[in-house]
DNA sequence: TCCAAATAACTTGATAATCAAACTAATAAA
DNA sequence: TTTATTAGTTTGATTATCAAGTTATTTGGA
């Protein structure tokens, strides 16, 4: 358990240098990317979820919307039910970055497992379906 | 292997999720405990690897090591052959914090396997193994 | 129904994190 | 021994962030 322990920390803490290095070659910054990462792979939501998953206040979302909305990556559309929030969704420009980012990231995938037999990528499968689901 | 590479990324993800709530209840910011726990994991190193191994230049870590000194968690001591140099290491309150913060990441191991079998967790240390060499 | 409480987003003012570029001191290489 | 490289710091500017206050809207009692 300790061992596995260390390892799931090197796993993430390699995990999120790659990611650095992946965001510092789009010129997007770390903050901005996830912001496009949450909004590609969950769909529209209003500022205060998209706030609440990516860990910030809605005050600080509010800047990095306006400066996603000129960039051309995201636009803002009125809730339809309520009039209090705004939906944040992908323009096509932010989807392609999206799906870049995603491309990116099976690749990495294909990369680190390419010396796992079928059965343990099986096995580790549905581990992480099973720790995910713990969080 | 598009299932796995969602799985790894939701991981990731929650993981993120946890580590920034589990920080913010010790009092310090995200970027301190980082360096903290490299300093823990790792030993004691000069600031250019420190900064490399944190993603930030060695400008922003002089900064940032300065307020670490101050907050009495880590000491620079000059480095015996090479005078350019000095090593960065933690203090006995920064080595309290770095265990404190390791015993937490074990408890959520613990957590989030505690529906794997024997098996299961064997083939998942030998798969992170694997994996981490491949990054 | 109507009003108080809660919620969503935004704004403002302050602080923290970051970088690039310039600088100093020391080492390495020619 | 010069010259080039490297380690760390400083400076000036930019970006990210928060807490607190504001406005508009919705919700939940009385």
């Amino acid at each position: 358990m300790h061992s596995l322990n260390n390892l799931i920390i090197e796993f993430y803490d390699k995990l999120s240098s790659w990611e650095l290095s992946v965001v510092k070659d789009t010129g997007y910054s770390l903050a901005q990317v996830h912001t496009i990462e949450v909004l590609g792979s969950h769909g529209p939501m209003r500022m205060k979820e998209l706030a609440d998953r990516l860990g910030i206040t809605t005050g600080t979302l509010t800047v990095q919307v306006e400066k996603l909305v000129q960039l051309g990556l995201i636009v803002r559309t009125p809730h339809e039910v309520d009039r209090r929030s705004i939906l944040v969704e992908l323009t096509s420009e932010g989807t392609a970055l999206h799906k870049h980012h995603n491309r990116m990231h099976l690749q990495l995938t294909e990369d680190i497992t390419r010396h796992l037999d079928p059965e343990s990528i099986k096995v580790l499968t549905q581990s992480f379906e099973k720790m995910n689901r713990e969080f």
